[in-house]
DNA sequence: CTGTTAGCGCCTTCAC
DNA sequence: GTGAAGGCGCTAACAG
């Protein structure tokens, strides 16, 4: 019923080897054969068996690229540069060579979940693993992964982080690509502090999320390099990273905290949510209240004003991660890398009034 | 070196049948037994070859959803549900049990990339396929789709249509979900006609995808409807569905049509940069000019005025879609549903002036 | 309920 | 440059 190599190899004249060697180009073939073999093939509409290949070769072309949210941009745009780089530029025949079949898994950043889809793809053979986004700091996952990711490794499957720090004490990682997001935010905190602002809010992202704390860092190292400290509990109200929790974290914000004026945000969806607590509490952006977001998502520039953020630069980050993982561009130096964010000062933020 | 099925047989005491047997369940086998089989699993940490599973059983677990662009919520949203339906709750274990392995796959809108992915997928022997979103008209593509669906029906793969028309004469597809786009779109520009608008601007999404003609063949129907027709070419522009597009063509539609009262954008997306065109051209929203869009994204509530859309119960579509591609779900009758497209009349749309 | 026996379709040494 | 043969690890009939 199904179509086999053998059927081509018959169809050929060859033997199945053969056929095997001009698919896989590995290996010299005649000029003469490989035409044969390659009309019999398209003859024959045969399409490979990738199971059995996987089996006999003991390693598949199946890449994983594992996101946190995949409904979030900040993830998309990373998965979908790195799944670019990793498909090959594809022929247009359809025909679908030696290509890898990247794919994204979602874990809805549960850990669990993010354990499970390493099992399948360990499961699978697959050939790379691309990690993105931060990663949940408690202990006992962080172990569980670090094993997990060694037998991936011990394997043959290439692992690579981005956007997320390296393990420590770890060389199953091929590559880490670590956004600087403490420099980020430094820098974000440091330009409202020039325009003025005292009295800063800080609504964090989860708790327990290297993302979360290297921002809050950041944000606190600028605050107490201006000699601002004591009241950081108080205005800090940690959160998901959605709107929801920008919008309740800014309402308390603003009711306990009459004289704030300026709301930092965990990313840019937070600081939509912000924007929107402020008006509702009859205040004006960036006049009464200065806002500032994270990542410079592509719709941040339309709010209105638009949205003072850190840019960080995804689709490049995801693009090498891609290459990486395909070993189409070599590991940098001790396999880690830093990558810079860059300030955007917009409209959302200016002096505070008085 | 790895630790095979037969190894957690040589440990169990009982044969690689039985451990097989236990792993998939879908066998009886006695308690105690498959007690003493998991433990060896357990004490030998191992992971079946998918692979070979695969090859002997002739069937993967793998479901692949193609998406057009997965830096698009619209895509995520409906990607994200039905993996979360497809990979099953995850019971914690990380032992993975029978669950199957969602992947998405970023088709980026090339036709070409779709058709590989396809024969990727093929290739993988996967058990289904998710197709979300609009499709391209182009004959010969079409074509080809159908000749591909039809040989991946043949080998046992499920395939699912989601926010895509049914494909016609083809009984490959097991279920189709199509949005209502164009009783959506309708109902948004009698919304527009209602408030008194005349004189309505179109910026349309990308040409031959079914998404883009039939939300533009609604908005005509209601034009129509209320006796205006005759200027549709001039009022209408294309391009694709992102913010650039919406931003350059309401510049233009505001230049050369001075009159323009509204503009309805292709998506939300879209409608951001229309917003923005419209701002710069010195005009407010919505007392000089309407601005609506399409989807009700998250973001859309943010805008400033808060956005009038259409409503796609992206999430629901979605998650229904990941259970007809386990099975999880029988299929409507006929194979096709419609899903009903809701109008959100916000602040960004009100009566014209004078 | 459990063991035995054949392959599933391909890759990969080896020979020629 | 090409063919022959063995085995990758697992599942699916069959027996029992």
């Amino acid at each position: 019923m199904t179509v086999t190599l053998a059927d081509v190899a018959a169809r050929a004249r060859v033997s199945p080897a053969t056929v095997s060697r001009v698919l896989n180009g590995n290996y010299p073939v005649a000029t003469s054969t490989r035409d044969r073999v390659l009309r019999a093939v398209d003859e024959l509409d045969y399409v490979l068996n990738g199971p059995a290949s996987s089996l006999a070769a003991a390693t598949s072309d199946l890449v994983g690229i594992l996101v946190n949210d995949i409904a979030d941009p900040f993830f998309g745009i990373m998965a979908g540069a790195a799944q670019s780089q990793i498909g090959g530029p594809g022929d247009g025949s359809g025909r679908a060579g030696g290509e890898k079949l990247a794919v994204v898994c979602n874990t809805g950043g549960s850990p669990e979940r993010e354990l499970t889809y390493l099992t399948l793809l360990q499961r699978q053979r697959a050939a790379a693993v691309v990690l993105t986004g931060g990663a949940l700091e408690d202990p006992s996952h962080q172990a569980a992964m670090a094993v997990k990711l060694a037998k991936l490794a011990d394997a043959g499957t290439r692992i690579v982080f981005c956007g997320r720090p390296p393990l420590p004490d770890s060389d199953a990682v091929t590559a880490s690509l670590a956004f600087d997001n403490r420099g980020g935010a430094r820098r974000l905190t440091e330009h409202l502090l020039e325009l003025g602002h005292r009295h800063i809010g800080y609504v964090a992202g989860p708790l327990e999320r290297t993302t979360t704390r290297h921002r809050l860092e950041g944000h606190r190292e600028a605050m107490k390099a201006a000699g601002l400290h004591g009241d950081e509990e108080s205005l800090t109200v940690h959160g998901p990273y959605d709107r929801r929790s920008g919008y309740d974290a800014t309402r308390e914000l603003l009711a306990r905290e009459g004289e704030v004026t300026a709301v930092v945000a965990a990313n840019d969806t937070v600081a939509l949510g912000a924007c929107a607590a402020v008006r509702d509490h009859g205040l004006r952006i960036p006049e009464d209240v200065s806002v500032a977001g994270f990542d410079d998502l592509p719709f941040s520039v339309d709010a209105m004003p638009a949205l003072t953020t850190v840019r960080l630069p995804l689709a490049e980050a995801g693009a090498r991660a891609g290459r990486l993982a395909v070993g189409k561009e070599k590991a940098p130096a001790g396999g880690i890398a830093t990558i810079d964010a860059e300030l955007m000062a917009r409209g959302s933020t200016a002096a505070p009034r008085g």
